[in-house]
DNA sequence: CTGTTAGCGCATTCAA
DNA sequence: TTGAATGCGCTAACAG
């Protein structure tokens, strides 16, 4: 690979010329400007960003941390906002957490070292984690899809329990008064949605019973599982709402084997509206969140907040407050399948 | 954050005595080594890898090309990368191509620009850009279930006409003689499983039907139409092969409102073993794609190239032959579920 | 407008 | 063993 030395050379000119016609930053004459770019065209020269970031102190690239990217909806984000990075010439690391939880100081680091200009969580930290994060540096931080209060940490989503209320809402206006709860593990999400469901219940008069709500982590077998505890009890409620679709399919799917019949013996509300539930029969009537979009608008968040800093350093040398918008709240719609 | 002078000023030494203790390069008394490992953790100081692959040459950075990363086969390629890179401590910087196939040149200039230290292709190009690319760089690059034969690109991926040649096979050990096809678009990949389709058919001595064969892409709702077509002919073969699951399931589901049942009236098997071919009911039948394990053997083998390459180039200073594996070949497998 | 110079943060010769 | 000096490829003052 070429470098800017011989451009210069082979267009008989000083490096800074070749520096200044590259990046538009000075006025260049006419003949000096063809010489540099011919030399360009010819050798093939593509500046080496490597070194410009070292001296811009800019890397052009973001990090997303993420639980697993196999998992449609965190793939969904993902291209929502590479869709918007790629645009805005940022590139995107990936962080796939996974299995090993503990280990985000680990992640955080390594984007650290790496100089990323900002990062997407797409993974639930403790807000200890986070503040910590904020004390050791001032990289942006937005978080996608995890809904937690942090002072200088953006928030891209939907109103988890309003739309969570809002399902369990359906299921009551449709004539259900024994309603069953599928919830997951203890984060900010799982709490929220709860939350919902219980306000909704209240709300309307109904009385939760407890024999109809199981926790379980967020998966189709994991879904079927809960559900057969659910029905092993006897009696079964009349409607689950399950705070994810996967679990909602793995629900139905175990219902469905114990002869029940979806939606005349029993319906289900889901949560996210990914891929599967529209390919399960019947259809789940499920919560629809702005995948994509909720992807996008953290990634035009985040390279807004990392172009005011870098605008502000120029100027004031101190940091400017975080983008006023610390909370950006999507709108979420039920979406009528087969499922009620 | 610190950089390497602040530490050295801190610990009393000069930034050579920092750097060889943070490589372990060479050889330092006790007494330094300890002041400086006081003195990074008080700062917390962490290397720049800007600087580092500025002078080292190496970015410990793999760029991954593809096609769409919210498409369940690809999230899944990609995680199986992404697993093996972190554990060598490689970053992964994603690069979605999606509807804009023209630009791939850009993609790639984007990686050289960048110096990731090899590629791999989740997306298919034509031969001769990659033949231009290996002109024009000698980053390693890894094809992953894209099976293009290209010297000194090594293949990661199953064998991919003798398992569409097995799906078939295994309708016609089930009785079946009126196969039909539903296929994709003129891609390597589609069309060796085509081939597959089709060397199967002859050797069992079977006739193709010309209104049997139905091209449409690789989509839920493109394989509902393509069946559809398929249908509208009055006549309709006993069984339909699809080159994905994904069209495997839009066509099971056009055959359903058309109120074939499935399996009794009509069979089908997929291809590929996605999330979805497990949920669908029936459940489908299906070829399994180890794909995973694709995405860690590309992975392993690109990181086993980039280290010989930059092992050899210390030693002769000229290229290596690429590496001798230049075709892996995984094992896939038949999954009967409830389709045929 | 153009060229010369000085670093960005670090690894690595070369002397000591 | 240690430190001073050089340079990776580039941008941005600074002088002409």
């Amino acid at each position: 690979m070429p470098n800017i030395k011989m451009i210069a050379r082979k267009a008989g000119v000083s490096i800074s010329t070749v520096s200044r016609v590259m990046n538009g930053s000075k006025p260049v004459s006419p003949d000096l400007q063809k010489r540099v770019y011919d030399a360009v065209q010819q050798m093939n020269y593509k500046p080496n960003s490597i070194a410009r970031s070292l001296i811009l102190k800019k890397t052009n690239l973001i990090g997303v941390v993420v639980p697993d990217v196999s998992n449609s909806f965190h793939a969904q984000l993902l291209s929502g906002i590479e869709e918007i990075t790629a645009q805005a010439d940022y590139g995107v690391m990936i962080c796939n957490v996974y299995r090993n939880m503990k280990q985000q100081q680990k992640y955080f680091n390594l984007m650290l070292e790496r100089h990323v200009d900002g990062i997407i969580l797409l993974h639930e930290n403790t807000i200890e984690e986070l503040n910590e994060f904020q004390k050791m540096t001032n990289t942006p931080l937005v978080l996608a899809s995890v809904p937690l209060e942090v002072p200088g940490i953006p928030f891209v989503g939907i109103d988890e329990i309003t739309a969570a209320y809002d399902a369990v809402t359906h299921l009551i206006e449709k004539g259900h008064k024994e309603i069953g709860l599928i919830y997951g593990d203890c984060t900010a999400l799982g709490i929220l949605r709860k939350e919902g469901y219980e306000k909704a219940m209240r709300d309307h008069g109904l009385t939760m019973k407890e024999k109809y709500l199981t926790q379980c982590p967020c998966s189709v077998d994991h879904g079927y599982q809960a559900m057969e505890q659910l029905l092993c009890s006897g009696s079964h409620p009349t409607a689950v709402f399950c705070v994810s679709d996967e679990m909602a399919v793995g629900a139905m799917d175990c219902a469905y084997d114990k002869g029940l019949r979806v939606p005349e013996d029993i319906s289900f509300v889901g949560f996210d509206d990914i891929e599967i539930s529209q390919v399960v029969r019947p259809r789940l009537t499920t919560i629809h969140q702005p995948i994509k979009e909720i992807g996008k608008e953290a990634a035009r968040l985040l390279i807004e907040m990392i172009e005011k800093k870098s605008g502000s350093m120029k100027h004031s040398g101190k940091d400017q407050a975080a983008s006023d918008e610390s909370r950006i709240i999507l709108k979420h719609s039920l979406v009528e399948r087969g499922t009620v």
